[in-house]
DNA sequence: TCAACTGTACTACTGAACTAGAACTGTATT
DNA sequence: AATACAGTTCTAGTTCAGTAGTACAGTTGA
């Protein structure tokens, strides 16, 4: 009952359930080798499909925050990279939380911050001009 | 020529397209007021549908960049509004490169990058126990 | 061994996004 | 008015992500 999927959100549920997953390992109230919900029980308690669920669970095996064992359960990753890169992202959060406030103060929407980091982490290229060919 | 859309990198065409202008205003390649490329040239010249370029170009002047007049053609905006998010995006550009560069250094990769950002302009909740109930 | 859990694999339905083709309406120029 | 070129609208096909249903396989403990 403490997390409820948002359809009307157009945020996929199972990256809704992942983020949730993360943020309770970097707040600390999952630890690292802690037993999560299994796949069915927590699929009834939010009303979904257990696919759903285990599809959030693959996904986060696959990025090395949790461990999945078959027949066993679903674990908080203990291993060093899992607990390196959790760090780095909790000292790299108040960065970014100070770069979007001020991003805000001037003014630029959310959409538009997130353009400008997309294009931050992408490249560009040059646009034809008006009279351009004609075949 | 100077556009070449990349089908296999997953983003829409339309909206790289729409990058690739709003690049070319942010650099000062096309000036306010300017005439950008017809629909159906810049198709041709792209080989893609013009209807992909029309939406491209309705988007775009529905973030105010650019100004559609029906029969005339479209024009680069020169709105206050549009010149002033220009130029509050140049200033925010410097300070989005730095951090993300900062947290390059730590050795997080762009897609860990992107997540730190995308929570920090969203929300979070809790997460059930493992025993849960059962029905 | 057996029963009750656990995660896994496979198949299928649904809806939205993207692209495209063709026909339409408005503007400018002669 | 007529022509050429501009954006607009409508319809449709294709693809893919998301979700779900069902059957399978591994683990644990009595």
């Amino acid at each position: 009952m403490l997390f409820r999927p948002t359809p009307s959100s157009g945020v996929p549920i199972y990256l809704q359930l992942m983020e949730q997953v993360k943020h309770s390992i970097e707040t600390g109230a999952l630890r690292p080798g802690e037993q999560l919900p299994g796949i069915r029980p927590l699929a009834e308690e939010l009303v979904i499909n257990p696919n759903t669920v285990a599809k959030a669970y693959r996904e986060l095996e696959h990025e090395g925050v949790i461990e999945l064992r078959h027949g066993a359960g679903a674990f908080v990753s203990g291993s060093a990279r899992a607990k390196k890169e959790t760090d780095a992202m909790k000292a790299g959060l108040s960065a970014v939380a100070a770069t979007i406030e001020k991003l805000r103060a001037r003014g630029l929407s959310d959409d538009e911050i997130r353009r400008l980091f997309e294009a931050e982490l992408a490249g560009h290229a040059a646009l034809p001009k008006t009279g351009g060919h004609r075949g």
